[in-house]
RNA sequence: GGAGUAGUACUCAAGAGGCUGAAGAGGCGCCCCUGCUAAGGGUGUAGGUCGGGAAACUGGCGCAAGGGUUCAAAUCCCUUCUACUCCGCCA
């Protein structure tokens, strides 16, 4: 969300940056968002020179009526109902241009970094750097089901008749693989620093409605039934909702925070539930990361951000690559966002499974998260980005350590966390 | 889940329909005294947010949040949230 001062005083550069993104559907509101701006300041001020007049009678009718000059009082009240009934619809129209100016720049796009590629769509995003040899094996690496089956690590089909599609039940090693992942990220990260965090798993509607769009919102989120609650869909809503409308003192900053969570999705929509396997499912865990800093320090953030992710893969000994969203494929509230993917000797090429974002000033406008600065007050950056998670990330893991036998080798670093195993077989 | 009490600016706190942007204090600025520090005296000062104005300045909103009553609400009423206390229940 952009503020609506610099949209009135850069009007062109706001739409330049439309046409960048390829939505040329939404240039008219530009102008439209500026007109509507006069028009609220007109009608505010004009009610406020009512409100003003409206508070001044009202004081002199305390005055007079402590008097007991009654008669007096009672002409002004009258003028003070007159001025009451015209603000009545001068005040709807008020909340009402507010409310559409709101709707139109939640959906003005961001203003996106110079270094971001322009392209349309996903198809012209641009590969960055590659991370480890992303190598093929001699023998057929099989479907990740297959995989994980053979070493007995998942029961769907109790998943199915006690959750339905789209839920899993990890058995034994598999199972403590995955917590292995979880329980490294998360030591990874607090070495970097950040402030490891477990979050509510539930939030408010109001907070649900401050993070996400009604589509989103309705695609994704669980509700639980009686309550004004839904189950998380990552991390980040609660981690990012615990800052919504707070004033941040300058010396605590920057917030580095580290948060693990189950995720609840829907996955309603395009792709729905993948049928074999654990790829896209209602139910997965993350350990992700968030930062809400000074301005001028965010890009350096988001370097520091998406490389810890790929310093974590090559670490468990997974290729990696990271792809520059282009401006097309970049979301409105982003700045700039870089994806971790890794590699699928399977597929042979690589697939999705961290997604960084700078979010420059936008998400905090909307959310009200400021900074309190020497001369006057200012929102902060914020940034997210993913550690890991799994069970989708295993995928990269599975087919990447498969030896031929189908045994799975356990990457050095993770073998502290399965108690010295070597291979899952 | 039941019963009660409370929520005022950075913090503490007064206020109980009009004279309250909100006393007082801490704080913060300056000066003095004291030579060793969670000390004393004097004096000055601000306040959040959205507008208008080049500026001095000026108007609106704002006393947990949202509604309502009234010419007028921090103050009365309703709903919600939060904290505390008691009872009940429970990992």
């Amino acid at each position: 969300m952009l503020d609506i001062k610099f949209v009135r005083q850069n009007p062109d550069l706001v739409k330049e940056n439309i046409k960048k993104k390829f939505q040329d559907a939404k240039l008219p509101l530009v102008d439209e968002a500026i007109e509507l701006d006069v028009k609220i300041r007109d009608v505010k001020q004009e009610g406020d020179t009512l409100r003003a007049r409206r508070n001044a009678a009202s004081g002199e009718i305390g005055k007079l009526m402590r008097e007991k000059r009654v008669d007096e009082a009672m002409a002004i009240k009258q003028e003070v109902v007159e001025i009451n009934e015209k603000l009545v619809s001068l005040e709807k129209d008020e909340t009402e241009l507010s409310a559409r100016l709101k709707k139109i720049m939640m959906t003005i796009p961001n203003i996106i970094d110079p270094s971001v590629p322009i392209g349309k769509d996903d198809s012209e995003n641009v590969e960055v750097k590659r991370y480890l040899e992303p190598r093929v094996p001699e023998f057929e690496v099989p479907y990740h089901l297959d995989i994980i089956e053979k070493v007995n690590g998942i029961d769907l089909d109790g998943a199915r008749k006690v959750s339905g599609n789209g839920f899993y039940y990890l058995m034994g090693n598999i199972a403590r693989l995955h917590s292995a992942v979880l329980s490294y990220a998360r030591d990874f990260m607090i070495n970097k620093g950040f402030t490891y965090c477990i979050p509510p798993y539930m939030i408010r509607s109001d907070v649900v409605t401050g993070v996400m769009s009604f589509a989103e919102m309705d695609a994704m989120m669980y509700k639980i039934e009686g309550e004004d609650l839904y189950l998380i869909g990552t991390s980040e809503h609660s981690m990012i909702g615990k800052f919504i409308d707070t004033l941040n003192d300058k010396a605590k900053l920057p917030y580095t925070l580290t948060s693990y969570s189950p995720c609840f999705r829907k996955e309603k929509g395009a792709h729905g539930i993948e049928e074999r396997g654990i790829y896209r499912i209602h139910q997965f865990e993350k350990q992700e990361m968030i930062v809400v800093c000074e301005p001028e320090d965010s890009f350096d953030w988001f370097e520091k951000l998406y490389q810890y992710t790929v310093e974590l893969f090559v670490s468990m000994e997974i290729p990696v690559r990271t792809l520059e969203c282009c401006s097309g494929d970049l979301a409105d509230l982003k700045v700039k966002s870089i994806d971790v993917e890794a590699w699928s000797p399977r597929q042979k090429k690589y697939f999705e499974v961290g997604s960084c974002s700078n979010l420059g000033d936008a998400q905090a406008r909307r959310l009200g998260i400021r900074i309190k600065g020497e001369n006057g007050n200012y929102f902060a950056h914020t940034l997210n980005n993913t550690v890991v998670a799994p069970p989708r990330m295993l995928i990269a893991l599975l087919e990447n350590h498969l030896q031929e036998d189908g045994s799975i080798k356990v990457p050095e670093v993770l073998r502290p966390y399965m108690g010295g195993l070597d291979y899952i077989r």
